[in-house]
DNA sequence: TTGCTAATTTGCATGAATTGCTAATTAGCA
DNA sequence: TGCTAATTAGCAATTCATGCAAATTAGCAA
């Protein structure tokens, strides 16, 4: 996703307003590679505001995942987690700590599929479930 | 999954019993390439046996799952999905109507995957998102 | 700088999906 | 036929997420 600078300036120019939460959020988000649900993020901003309402982490999800800085995932764990990284990437998650993990897969596009029977694909996700170093 | 009659021999073997609502659930089941969510199931079941618990539909599907017989398929479409197909297969689904198939996917194991960084894989699972023929 | 207005934040209510709990019932065996 | 552990039903509770309305505030214009 964007830096928190150029965030600011794309949401003024799309009429939306930056605010001392959103900020925040921007910078919390920014680089950020835990894959982290909203609640875990909540959590995160009341450390340093306290009285941020959980309401506002989850619109500013939606509205930074509805502009394409971030991508909403679900690995069948729960809450639905948040990843800033916007590259074509899929996941693993470890099955003993729930950790989720960016990975990068090549030949997803030459995947041959059997059975598709008219329907016609956009998009892939891929989740490789297994356990990390620690947990092996 | 194991056939209404295979399953009955199974439960029973592992100390469970067969009730009428299992039998009724078994048969729903097998086959089915719908993949019914728990409340559809129960509906569909609420036609043969009125007063079925929804409760003991979540109860007998997760029975069965902890046996193997069927698969839990999280689409990220609200509620989990069950499909008795325990084959090694992955899921279309349609972004338009909801709708899950199956599909068959030659060479993810052959993934190339990079950044595990530790992770060790025991399963993949695959899901297309697009548009059905009637959707399209 | 001041004031206006639409966007935003809060906090609470609501909703959907699922699990926990327990009294009453029942399958399966002796 | 009876016993007992497993099961069912149904309701409460939980988790994650969204709807809603009143109070607040960012950002623009004068």
């Amino acid at each position: 996703m964007k830096s928190p600078t150029e965030l600011t300036e794309a949401f003024r120019a799309n009429g939306l307003k930056v605010t001392p939460q959103r900020q925040l959020l921007f910078r919390l988000m920014h680089g950020n590679t835990m894959h982290p649900t909203a609640e875990a993020l909540f959590s995160d901003a009341s450390v340093q505001m306290p009285g941020i309402s959980l309401r506002t982490v989850y619109q500013t999800l939606t509205d930074l995942a509805s502009m394409g800085e971030l991508r909403l995932i679900d690995v069948g764990a729960g809450a639905v987690r948040f990843d800033p990284n916007v590259d074509e990437h899929h996941h693993v998650i470890c099955q003993g700590c729930g950790d989720v993990r960016d990975v990068y897969v090549a030949g997803s596009q030459a995947l041959h599929i059997e059975g598709l029977d008219g329907f016609s694909v956009d998009s892939t996700s891929i989740l490789f479930h297994g356990s990390c170093a620690s947990c092996a």
